[in-house]
RNA sequence: GUCGUUGUAGCUAAGUGGCUAAAGCGUCCGGCUGUUAACCGGAAGAUCGCAGGUUCGAGUCCUGCCAACGACGCCA
């Protein structure tokens, strides 16, 4: 029996299989254990006096980690930490821990030693919580995505190039030539719009940047959706919804586990405040004093600035088209302009990156010209044909899931929201 | 990549040029039938990150290297 399902079995015999993750002995007849089983924990009472003298002695051996089948009844108990404890009457050791398990880590070990022995610290309420939560929002946010029509497709990890000069890609050898590892798989799921119209997936990408920063992974859960004949606003709106729908989803299933980080999650409100990036930089300007000069990026600092002048998340949007790649669609009302967005939140910053795409060959090819180094065509025929042969309007997003999960949960570091985190200098376990 | 901080027992950590390198947790031995990070008594456990240098003398000062962490930079 699982230990989520015990507390309906308040007075009744049950058997339970779960690892010992604290135990105190009290004298060579009486110890108390903390079962934990993945689902939920409870205080075990092992007494020699109801267990018997011989059966009784392999416990006084026992080390935490060790994994247990106890059996007993499900009592009621004020002395116990949730108000009921097992009382075991028969236990068998499904596999001993030993000594060693102990000079492992501590939660007052340092961060390297933490990361290091990850596949320890995972094994605990807390950590678990946080797995739990993200299987959580994956769910919720599929039901958004299927309640939508949109349909799950799964893109290559290993690529060819990549269309976004500037951020470094992972190469590997990939038999007698090189390849990549892919960082968005956009434009995989522009070509899919025209087998399935709306699309989304959930994979890994991996980004070779030396940054060292509490939001970064060199390879995280990238969650994108790409939606044919689908308009900037309509964009907007699909995204803004999806969160919303999130955020109530995740206050109606998981309070438990926004009150184990302290977390009070309020419903969030649509539209998000929006701001364009040229007003963006106005307001840095006039506000802080902030320079920053038409055309670049809005680096971390400043972005923080913004959200703390807000307070919300924010919609930032329309951005030069001197700083985006050539799919990024001009905006026909500001030739200098895109249709693109970025959704920066309190504690995670930037959240979602998105943008209507370019379907004009022309436009595309003379600012593939334009980057540095260029972009030959030829690499991406046949992304040029999905605009030669039946282009429609279109629009996507991408979504990095770690950050979703520290900004919901409002914790400080995406390593510790991650089952076994890659950074720059974490390669195991 | 730059700057900074740190590196002493399995973990945490004191030690500011001079006696045998403190201590807590954990481990081992002993005690305890209601513990909540239990408690009480005892024991073992340290190539002071590595290499060199200064000094009568270096955990402590200097140089180099390595590693981790933090900030910045880079980065949808």
């Amino acid at each position: 029996m699982k230990l989520s399902e015990i507390s309906s079995e308040l007075g009744k015999e049950i058997t339970v299989e779960s690892w010992i993750i604290r135990m105190r002995k009290q004298g060579k007849k009486l110890v108390f254990l903390s079962l934990f089983d993945g689902t939920g924990e409870v205080q075990a009472t092992l007494k020699q006096s109801t267990i018997g003298i011989d059966e009784f002695k392999p416990i006084l051996d026992v080390f935490r980690g060790a994994s247990i089948r106890t059996t007993g009844i499900l009592k009621e108990d004020s002395r116990a930490p949730q108000g009921y404890e097992l009382q075991v009457t028969s236990f068998e050791i499904i596999h001993p821990s030993d000594e060693t398990y102990e000079q492992q880590v501590t939660h007052e070990s340092s961060t390297d030693i933490k990361l290091s022995k990850r596949h320890i610290v995972i094994r605990g309420p807390k950590s678990s919580s946080i797995l739990r939560f993200q299987s959580h929002v994956l769910h919720y946010m599929r039901d958004y995505f299927y309640s939508k029509g949109l349909e799950e497709v799964f893109p290559p990890l290993i690529v060819e190039a990549q269309a976004e000069g500037g951020s470094e890609l992972f190469e590997i050898k990939y038999f007698d030539r090189n390849a990549y590892l892919t960082q968005s798989s956009q434009l995989y799921l522009e070509a899919a719009i025209f087998s399935l119209r709306d699309v989304f997936c959930i994979l890994p990408s991996f980004r070779a940047e030396k940054s060292k920063t509490r939001r970064h992974l060199t390879e995280y859960r990238h969650v994108e959706a790409e939606g044919a004949f689908m308009d900037f606003e309509d964009l907007v709106k699909f995204i803004e919804e999806m969160i919303a729908y999130i955020v109530d989803k995740v206050i109606a299933n998981d309070q438990d586990i926004l009150k184990m980080w302290d977390r009070e999650l309020q419903p969030i409100k649509t539209p998000f405040r929006r701001i364009k990036y040229g007003d963006a930089i106005k307001l840095l300007k006039d506000e802080y004093d902030i320079t920053i000069p038409h055309g670049e990026d809005i680096s971390d600092a400043p972005e923080r600035q913004l959200i703390d002048h807000f307070g919300e998340p924010l919609v930032l949007h329309h951005f030069p088209t001197t700083m985006k790649p050539f799919y990024h669609k001009i905006d026909p009302e500001d030739k200098n302009l895109t249709r693109s967005a970025d959704f920066l939140f309190p504690g995670c910053g930037e959240l979602v990156g998105s943008g209507e795409r370019e379907t004009d060959i022309g436009s595309m090819l003379e600012r593939m010209a334009k980057m540095d180094p260029p972009v030959n065509p030829e690499e991406y025929y046949w992304y040029m044909d999905l605009r030669k042969y039946g282009s429609v309007p279109h629009s996507g997003f991408g979504l990095g899931l770690e950050r979703l999960i520290m900004w919901l949960l409002g914790v400080e570091h995406i390593r510790d929201i991650t089952l076994f985190p890659r950074t720059v200098t974490r390669l195991a376990p």
